[in-house]
DNA sequence: TTATAGGCGTTGGCACTGACAACATTCATG
DNA sequence: CATGAATGTTGTCAGTGCCAACGCCTATAA
């Protein structure tokens, strides 16, 4: 036991600092008590990652997968409340994603799920997805109630306009 | 000159900590830089902020302030294009301000902006601003054009449901 | 099989930070 | 004026990110 090589260093450090932005926020990710919980000095990680905005950039990455494949195969209505529902699943975590993370495959997705939806369907997609992640973001703050009923019927209060106008 | 006492540190604190939030981001602030910049000792701020959080706050509180005050008079329309360009002339303080402040007044102000414009009109409260408010943590991360011609094309994209589905 | 190069982890150290304690100066109020 | 309360100051400590130097272990190839 207690090997001098870890083994996959880089997946635990992933591990304990999901679970640290979680617990703590962003702000209580720190290299050092990731380190300790992967039980390791407080300078292996830095074999993996360069610094410690790397290992946030590599934990909002892995997020963004995880998001996309909640995301699969649903368009429409279903698209946004599971959309909703994973930020409210993993709210520090969703927070930081985008905070940081590259978009422009989110942004692909919902161009997709909606396209022909309004008159101009770069701005319908923009839309959709501004709805959707903006209440993510509201409820995850608990500016607005996260009953999951209120939700849904948040997001049907909004329809596409027809024309641009 | 050089007096002992700061005059209103307080306020010189709140200066230099909205700065160093906009020029470095929420983690860059630092009492002790604030404190530098100041001109006072690094232990001053505390007489004023019992912790670092508590500048924070201080600073959020700030920044809605200033944005009920960009937002005043306006509806509608407007008030969705207002509140949007507040957020991307004041990015991260915007950004930290919702994280951590408390939004009740921003709900309110909606809620009476689009009383009756749906059929549950807390519902349609919160739809409107999920959706000025992910347009605008999408454009401060780039994840959208920031154009303001755009912005306003996909705040116009979408419109109020007549009856709830 | 063995030597050796390089990947991976370790210890040590530095500058910076938030926060506590003790002390100094100034301001208000009698 | 005197004295207590505000407000600032210096000193200190533990925790952090990151650099440098060194040690272990394993894969390769002679």
């Amino acid at each position: 036991m207690a090997t001098y090589h870890h083994g996959d260093l880089r997946a635990a450090m992933l591990a304990a600092g999901a679970r640290l932005v979680e617990e703590e926020g962003v702000a209580g990710l720190s290299v050092r008590e990731a380190a300790r919980r992967a039980g390791v000095s407080h300078n292996a990680p830095y074999r993996h990652f360069p610094d410690r905005e790397s290992l946030l950039a590599a934990l909002a990455a892995d997020g963004l997968a995880q998001l996309e494949k909640a995301l699969e195969g649903r368009s429409g209505r279903e698209l946004g409340e599971a959309y909703v529902r994973f930020a409210l699943a993993n709210p520090r975590r969703f927070q930081m994603m985008f905070a940081m993370g590259r978009g422009a495959a989110m942004y692909e997705r919902f161009a997709q799920a909606f396209a022909g939806s309004g008159a101009d369907s770069k701005a319908a997609a923009a839309a959709a997805w501004s709805l959707v992640h903006g209440l993510a973001q509201l409820a995850i703050a608990g500016h607005v109630d996260q009953d999951e009923g209120f939700l849904r019927k948040v997001l049907g209060a909004m329809r596409f306009a027809q024309r641009s106008a």
